[in-house]
DNA sequence: TCGCTGATTTGACTCGATCAAGTTAGCCGT
DNA sequence: ACGGCTAACTTGATCGAGTCAAATCAGCGA
């Protein structure tokens, strides 16, 4: 095996003012892109490669990243925080109302009809964060198909 | 003649299927038009009406409420849940970074844009929820005035 | 290599919210 | 008007996400 990813994701944690450490890096390979974790799905995937980390650690590691614009923190109603990769472009998400999946939408509009809140009782803005709710198309085909066969469900997600 | 608003309020809540109580009315009367409160709030405003009411039944008739349609319920990321009586229009807020003051805002560019998301990954979406990220007026208003040297200028707002 | 300081561990603790069992009281039918 | 069915409320335990704090460990620059 090759090491091939690990090299720039240090760079990147260095760059970003961080001590480069085997926690910092295993978190960092939990995020793969597209994806959306909460705080114990990151601290499992990266028990695995490690052996241990404590969660105290993952929750200080994903403070730090999301500071350092590394990562970046949602949190839909309802659900725990989730943490993904993808920073820099200013994308929405989608969330399913029942089994809580995400996903990245890009922004169908572009940035400047959201930004203009008219009326915004003197606020100033500086960002638009917008959170799509509905249904996946899993869960979608669940409830559609009448409950006698189940020959494509999916129980949790 | 009407007597007074509580007449009003009842008949709503009997009318949503619910049976109209003292704390279910106090728990309404909490929640004035424009203004965004948590549980907490909510239930001291209760109180102060009825004397006494448990937090649970705060939680339970909210939930009622919040099911039947006669609140909406807002959970701005970092804060606990708030709730408004502004229902059937689908506005959107702003939220202070600084002290976390929430106001409505009504949807400048229409519905429409913001509900197509394409490229939605197959999901079905029904809602769009916007939250405005930035500073209210006063928070503003205090970062501009270099108000001494010492800390000390946390407002409890 | 040394040591400063940031990173990690451990464990207690806060806060928002839910669950469960038992009691109270609104509303419908007689 | 009254009695019962059942929703609504009380009380108290519990849970899950996240934070705080003290002590130890280790990255990385001198």
């Amino acid at each position: 095996m090759t090491p091939v990813e690990p090299m720039d994701v240090a760079s990147r944690v260095r760059a970003a003012g961080l001590r480069v450490t085997a926690p910092r890096l295993a978190v960092f390979a939990a995020l793969p892109e597209g994806q959306h974790r909460d705080v114990e799905t990151i601290a499992g995937a990266a028990r695995e490669r490690l052996g241990s980390l404590s969660t105290q650690a993952v929750y200080d590691i994903l403070r730090a990243f999301t500071t350092a614009g590394l990562v970046r923190r949602i949190e839909p109603a309802g659900s725990p925080a989730l943490f993904e990769a993808r920073v820099g472009d200013n994308h929405h998400h989608v969330v399913c109302r029942d089994c809580g999946a995400t996903a990245d939408i890009d922004c169908a509009v572009g940035s400047a009809p959201c930004l203009d809140p008219s009326g915004a009782a003197g606020f100033v803005v500086d960002e638009a964060e917008v959170t799509f709710w509905g249904r996946c198309q899993a869960c979608t085909a669940r409830i559609e198909t009448p409950s006698g066969t189940t020959s494509d469900e999916r129980g949790t997600a």
